[in-house]
DNA sequence: GCAAGGATGGCG
DNA sequence: GCCATCCTTGCG
């Protein structure tokens, strides 16, 4: 299947997250392909978005990518794991969607050589654990997500999204409460 | 230089 | 609910 076209992220941040729920992530590296369908995402909305790392305009070596165009990987560290963003909004509007959840579909016994679980739930129900399973790392910083080897393409069309507040922002004011989580009603392998 | 603080995950 | 662990950031 051919990646979504450049033109797919052209919509604004809410759309997008929406509009990448049921998407499927695919990452092809020497060991193998693995993909998953994009269940659960989370606006960051930029220069007004307190929880955003761009907020207040900052600009540094991290966020910059956030400040180029829609379509790019934007990955960062957090504790020990790297989590992955699709940049979104126009140039110079710094607006990201946080990728918390998918479902498993291709090369899951390579996921789960990288991240041995139990329960296949657990294999990439977290922003974390995601990028482990499919072996996606800071190499993969403003990677064009519309080219291999790490790409969108077209899934499944969700029958139901629902959406409630974002996770582990406890600590930014107001827009701890903003509704910008989107996950599929009922799937399994969202993160909580 | 250095201290503080996470868009987490795993374990108790 | 606690903490390991480590990179980024802001400030001195």
């Amino acid at each position: 299947m051919d990646p979504l076209k450049e033109e797919f992220y052209q919509l604004p941040t809410i759309d997008l997250a929406k509009a990448l729920l049921g998407c499927l992530l695919v990452k092809e590296t020497e060991e193998g392909i693995t993909s998953g369908y994009i269940v659960e995402t989370e606006a960051y909305m930029g220069p007004h978005d307190r929880a955003a790392h761009s907020f207040n305009n900052r600009r540094t070596k991290r966020t910059e990518i956030m400040y180029g165009k829609a379509g790019l990987a934007y990955t960062y560290t957090m504790h020990t794991h790297c989590l992955i963003n699709v940049v979104s909004a126009g140039l110079d509007e710094p607006h990201a969607v946080l990728i918390r959840a998918l479902e498993p579909h291709d090369g899951i016994d390579l996921m789960l050589k990288r991240r041995p679980v139990d329960n296949k739930k657990n294999l990439t129900n977290g922003p974390g654990k995601l990028t482990k399973a499919m072996g996606i790392t800071m190499e993969d910083y403003g990677h064009p997500l519309f080219e291999s080897p790490l790409y969108i393409t077209h899934g499944i069309v969700p029958e139901e999204i629902v959406e409630g507040k974002r996770i582990g922002i406890e600590n930014t004011g107001e827009a701890r409460n903003y509704p910008w989580r989107f996950w599929i009603k009922d799937n399994p392998f969202v993160s909580r």
